[in-house]
DNA sequence: ACGTATGATTTTCG
DNA sequence: CGAAAATCATACGT
């Protein structure tokens, strides 16, 4: 068989040894196409562990056995490959659906990561089964094959019997070559299904070739607490798995998340304003439900009320310096703050543009605009500091 | 088709 | 080791 992921051709099943001869035994198979690619790293579990092993045997175990002298080891590859594909639910019981035990063993090698369910993995279910399906229809055929074979050549021997004589021992190890010739195929072809699953799992489960966007929800809720906690987004391990579990996402993506989303929101804040901005009216609004009677409920356009709070100038400062240093085409030199400053002031316009109510802090614009060089910024003459509210949040 | 957004990974750093 | 920074690879909107 051997049918092969390539990842822009989909599924090519190629090779496949219909009309048996001899010499179709012996040459090497082609067409298995091993390189995929830009594939760097291996698959995560112990799967990869086919790399390093003798994996693409092909000609080379065709050619040895061609020596035909080679008695058979007991072959501790096809074991392995054997218990591979029996791991992956690929030459286990046979199953239409496949699907419970697929999922099982995916689900239990994957471990880790592999844990956004439903789409994916009805997906993979989907190209596994195929996989099997192919799997076993090869086998199937090479059985018939090698029977079929195998009674052929009994026939021409008896037939030769007649004007020669033949010992039944070339017989058996006649029909001993034709088996260890086949069952040297079988290997190949379950070392392709082998790969094919890998390659598979590969695509399935590397997360960052199959990436896809969190749901709307799921960022929502990632906003609303990274704006919340604009000072300090950071958030605690346990918070971390409450969003995880708010977000039916990972603890590790979330800290993902946060992660990217701390350095991108400080590499360019000022593209983050609007969003900013919303979620800071958001929580503001919330909160004044919550608490009390909204007398003040604003409305959106007079933004950043409570929860962003303190480390919202801070932030702003750094915005606009990093505003007007992406407008001045300036380099970034710490020791112009102050003339940064200056123009800021001149510059109000920005200010508009911003929409940010209180300007700059005065407060020193560390070189890095960085929330963990300066955890408590907001003390300092404080600019117009908004309601001292805590945010409460934790919206549950 | 192409540029941007975005989640993930790798490397660097404290 | 956790976070920052850099980078990668894909998704998504145009």
């Amino acid at each position: 068989m051997v049918a092969v992921w390539s990842p822009s051709l989909g599924w090519l099943g190629l090779v496949f040894f219909g009309g048996l001869s001899f010499d179709m035994l012996v040459c090497s198979p082609e067409g298995m196409d091993h390189r995929h690619g830009t594939h760097r790293r291996e698959v995560g579990g112990g799967v990869g562990e086919l790399e390093d092993g003798r994996m693409m045997g092909g000609a080379g175990l065709v050619l040895s056995i061609r020596g035909a002298q080679e008695e058979e080891p007991p072959d501790p590859q096809l074991m392995r490959l054997d218990n591979m594909l029996l791991a992956e639910g690929v030459s286990g019981p046979e199953k239409g659906g496949g699907s419970a035990a697929a999922a099982a063993a995916a689900a239990a090698s994957g471990g880790g990561p592999g844990s956004d369910n439903s789409a994916e993995h009805s997906d993979y279910r989907a190209k596994l089964s195929q996989i099997r399906q192919i799997y076993h229809t090869e086998l199937e055929k090479y059985e018939q094959a090698c029977n079929e074979f195998t009674t052929h050549v009994m026939n021409l021997l008896r037939e030769q019997s007649r004007t020669r004589p033949i010992s039944p021992k070339e017989i058996e190890r006649m029909v001993g070559i034709i088996h260890r010739k086949f069952s040297s195929i079988q290997m190949q072809l379950k070392q392709s299904t082998c790969e094919a699953v890998m390659i598979l799992r590969s695509r399935f489960l590397d997360a960052r070739r199959k990436r896809r966007n969190f749901n709307k929800q799921a960022t929502e809720i990632l906003n609303e607490y990274f704006y919340s906690h604009l000072s300090n987004p950071y958030p605690s391990e346990e918070a971390k798995e409450e969003l995880a579990k708010k977000c039916a996402i990972t603890v590790a993506q979330v800290s993902n998340w946060f992660g990217n989303k701390r350095i991108r929101y400080k590499k360019n804040i000022g593209k983050f304003q609007e969003e900013a901005n919303m979620y800071a009216a958001r929580t503001a609004v919330s909160a004044a439900n919550a608490s009390s009677h909204g007398s003040q409920a604003n409305s959106p356009s007079t933004p950043n009320s409570a929860g962003s709070g303190a480390s919202f100038n801070m932030s702003n400062s750094g915005d606009l310096f990093m505003t007007v240093q992406s407008l001045n085409g300036d380099s970034y030199q710490p020791a112009q703050v102050d003339t940064l400053r200056h123009v800021i002031s001149q510059t109000g316009g920005y200010s508009e543009a911003l929409s940010a109510s209180q300007m700059y802090s005065p407060q020193a614009i560390n070189a890095n605009g960085g929330w963990q060089d300066a955890p408590t910024p907001s003390s300092v003459t404080s600019p117009t500091e908004g309601p001292g509210s805590v945010h409460s949040d934790t919206s549950n």
